[in-house]
DNA sequence: TTCCAGGTGGCAT
DNA sequence: ATGCCACATGGA
């Protein structure tokens, strides 16, 4: 197929997206910044690159079909960020300026599987190293991509394959405890690989079918899974079950909870009480801003 | 060297 | 129900 000469895929007038805010805010592992300034990320199994050019976002490499089926949602593109940050601001000053200084953060609707992989290595461990741990994951197990992104001026001209799907259930769950040894995932490997061999029993259709259901059957399977505690469910209903309601505490949300709100040693059901109360049935998008304005500040002021 | 990182499982109260 | 602690790994 000819996809080397694929046009570019124009979205005119695309407000309330950032890519720095939506790909490096913590909520996915897989996005890159390149040297220009564009994002090129694998998910689905497809690879993209986006950029922005004013008001218009780009999509490169993709099919009208494709757009469609895949990135329109994936991109969250159908909703109203503008209205939803205006209702988050006007709860207190603090989500106020929290949604200012991430104005331009989508969640993204991703994958539950690689979504459910990807938090259950997210735990005692740090953004950049979960980077690596997936990308050792996909590149070890995953199928090779043949993406058609030949063009592109960020090749870096090795040979073989460079883009590699997340690995699916079967697989993984095929595998042993010491093929994942050069992953590096510590003693999260086992989490892995039991979880994979239960989720494989019927091709992940059970979790996909978590998706946009009850909050409370999603929160179940989920916890049934080694591994996976209430803050990693809350991740994987958040950002990839649509389960907008989801409130994920971490150690950077319980800071704020704490430092910005008075929440000093309040247990899990306390905050998740306070956040229902303060911030609606839209608290995910919520905790996703605070998230991002509380870890980007500290950064700040780390050096 | 020690501490920490988008926590959880296991075990003791 | 709640309170500790080990758990692999790598970077500061």
């Amino acid at each position: 197929k000819a996809r080397a000469n694929m046009e570019p895929l124009i979205l005119k007038g695309i407000r309330d997206f950032d890519l720095e805010h939506t790909f490096a805010c913590g909520q996915c592992f897989r996005w890159n910044r390149q040297p220009d300034g564009s994002y090129l990320g694998v998910a689905h199994g497809k690879v993209l690159r986006l950029e922005r050019v004013d008001a218009d976002l780009i999509l490169h490499h993709v099919t009208e079909e494709d757009y469609q089926q895949i990135w329109r949602e994936y991109l969250d593109l159908d909703r109203d960020y503008r209205a939803l940050k205006a209702h988050l601001a006007s709860r207190d000053e603090i989500l106020g300026e929290a949604t200012r200084f991430g104005h331009g953060i989508r969640i993204l609707n991703q994958d539950p599987w690689e979504t459910l992989v990807s938090f259950l290595l997210s735990q005692n461990s740090n953004i950049p190293r979960i980077k690596q741990c997936i990308e050792a994951l996909c590149v070890s197990f995953g199928e090779p991509i043949s993406s058609g992104l030949t063009e592109g001026s960020f090749e870096e001209g090795g040979t073989g394959p460079r883009y590699f799907a997340f690995p699916t259930p079967e697989r993984l769950a095929s595998l042993s405890l010491s093929d994942l040894d050069l992953c590096r995932l510590g003693y999260r490997a086992k989490y892995v690989l039991e979880t994979a061999k239960v989720v494989a029993l019927d091709g992940g259709k059970t979790l996909a079918g978590l998706r946009g259901g009850s909050e409370s059957e999603a929160m179940e399977y989920l916890l049934s899974l080694c591994g996976v505690g209430p803050k990693v469910a809350s991740c994987i209903m958040l950002f990839a079950l649509k389960q907008h309601h989801s409130f994920p505490v971490d150690v950077w949300v319980r800071k704020v909870m704490e430092e910005y709100y008075g929440l000093h040693g309040a247990t899990p059901n306390q905050i998740d009480a306070f956040a229902t109360e303060r911030f609606g049935s839209h608290r995910g998008f919520a905790q996703q801003y605070l998230f991002y304005y509380i870890r980007e500040f500290e950064k700040e002021h780390s050096c």
